[in-house]
DNA sequence: AGAAACTGAAACGGTAGCGTAACGATCTCC
DNA sequence: GGAGATCGTTACGCTACCGTTTCAGTTTCT
């Protein structure tokens, strides 16, 4: 059955995650990195730029960056497509998928502080 | 009773949120401003610069600015406290309670998906 | 083969947040 | 009253992301 939040539930949660992202002081991604990663790692490749661009509702270029800055911290990888030479085809690392596991590990346990 | 969620439901309800709020493309507020108009609307009054500062674990100049931000999106708002003329007093805004108040229902949306 | 379409990336100027280091204003306490 | 502490803000140079435009490489279609 769904889950039923109250108002103050919800905001709670998301309160009790993002205070303890900031303090933490890990790398701080953009909102939009941040989802950008979320979909390379939630959805079933393959995942190119002008797809997450459609999908994010953001222009290619935003892609290409998010990707650029992301590469760099080991998050994600990009190899280019052999049968479309044209595409590139973004891969997911075991740096970026420990980063998500500590970021679902804050999502629960604001949840398991949460009385439903 | 506590929420008890799986790894897969706590990273899929905030890709959700995420997803949705990079698309809709409304104020983009950085985590750190997020956190902060958070912590004004949840946790009971007075707040002050050096007590949000404390508590986000960073500079006060960096509470300053995302106030100066926020100031002129009109989510927030600044008075000087009379009896300690060295204060500012954080206030909370209609604006931002319903910014809030929208945040909270995406997030209520995207649990209403998961089931539990 | 050659024009057109398409993909991701690079270039450009602009804007916003960052950390550090100062700064004025105010209060405290002797 | 005056030294010193405390508050929030400002100034500075820097970095990172932004939107738009342009580009090089690749494929497609006639």
């Amino acid at each position: 059955m769904p889950l039923e939040l109250s108002a103050s539930q919800a905001l709670g949660l998301w309160h009790g995650v993002a205070l303890e992202q900031v303090r933490r002081e890990d790398h701080d991604l953009t909102l939009r990195q941040t989802t950008i990663l979320l979909q390379i790692y939630l959805v079933p490749p393959p995942h190119t730029v002008r797809g997450l661009a459609a999908t994010l509702g953001v222009t290619k270029p935003v892609i290409t960056r998010a990707l650029d800055t992301m590469g760099e911290m080991g998050l994600v990888d990009r190899v280019r497509d052999d049968r479309d030479r044209r595409n590139v085809v973004i891969k997911r690392t075991v740096t970026g998928a420990l980063y998500l596991e500590k970021l679902g590990d804050l999502v629960i346990a604001q949840g398991r502080k949460l009385s439903v």
